[in-house]
DNA sequence: AGCTACCCTGACGTTAACGTTAAGAGCGGC
DNA sequence: GCCGCTCTTAACGTTAACGTCAGGGTAGCT
């Protein structure tokens, strides 16, 4: 019965981790996936029987979503439950309609996703408008880096220009 | 020299503002801006004979930004004492060599604006960063609404499809 | 003189998002 | 049987960024 990482010949992938693992790979620590938890934000999808939480690799997948969404997009914990809950309804529907029958009538269902659409687009007007701001700003930043060489260079004609100034001044590296 | 915007005969503007008047213009509590000033980011031009803060039009601007950059771009008031900083430099760089004339040696003065050209270079990395994680998300989002879209509509051919959906599936509104 | 509307300086309270410490249990290895 | 490691719950501590009084001053109006 060992549910655990090492089968007998050569298997990698284990099927489920413990928060210390999750932790490492995720780059969190044991107390943020626990307090995350209590939020209802990553619940593992099992425990053990001396009550460890163990983490499918589907868990891990949503922790470092919920880890990006916070930590790139600068989102609150609420915040980043409203998208999850967007997500999920997307999944819901879908798993719904093709494995359980049982859907609890076709207007609540429907009125699920039309929550689901508003809070969508509602999302994607704040990203517009955060990325208007933030574009706005860069530029401002690129010019001030201009104005900034400028008067460096101004000043003596010495040692070397800082590297990389190009990249500060196009609009945009294109990856 | 006159420090007074005001010519001759009929002003409005007026040269400074109480805190309260500041906190109506920039939607700032008046504790915030005492806060702010305790922080050291923005500090009244000026005190009253009783002790009250008269904050100048350039005060209220600065707070207005600072604003911006907590509100708008998610930075911590830390960071925003960075960019503050690279921006303070600047301007010091440009009225002391046309002002003052005590300059505080060339190397030093040298030294102040290779720190703001790497503080500067550090922030547009960074905005960088944002902007790719930003517009991935969008990217999402607009297909995650496409997808909700459909299946409502193929959930039934009812009712109004609830607007505005093309706004969420151009990359884009370019204004 | 009294009322109202601001302003001031403390100083304590609050919320989010964890950090840290305590006290104990299970488990492989020597 | 004990060591060391990882896990558990429970509870208290911490930081940022303010909110919210309390107690007192001032300026203008009536």
């Amino acid at each position: 019965m060992n549910t655990s990482a090492l089968p007998s010949t050569a298997e990698r992938k284990p099927v489920s981790f413990r928060i210390g693992e999750v932790a490492k790979l995720t780059d969190l620590t044991t107390r943020t996936l626990r307090y995350w938890e209590e939020l209802g934000l990553v619940r593992p999808s099992s425990y053990g029987s001396t009550g460890e939480r163990l983490y499918s690799r589907a868990d891990v997948t949503r922790a470092t979503r919920i880890r990006d969404l916070q930590r790139f997009l600068g989102f609150s914990l609420a915040e980043v439950h409203v998208v999850l809950d967007v997500e999920q309804v997307e999944i819901l529907d879908r798993v719904k309609s093709e494995l359980r029958s049982g859907d609890p009538s076709p207007e609540r269902q429907r009125a699920l996703i039309d929550e689901a659409i508003v809070a969508n687009d509602q999302l994607i007007a704040r990203l517009d408008e955060t990325l208007a701001h933030i574009r706005a700003f860069r530029t401002e930043r690129a010019a001030s880096s201009k104005r900034l060489r400028e008067r460096r260079s101004a000043l003596e004609p010495s040692r070397e220009p800082l590297g990389q100034q190009d990249s500060a001044l196009e609009p945009e590296r294109k990856t």
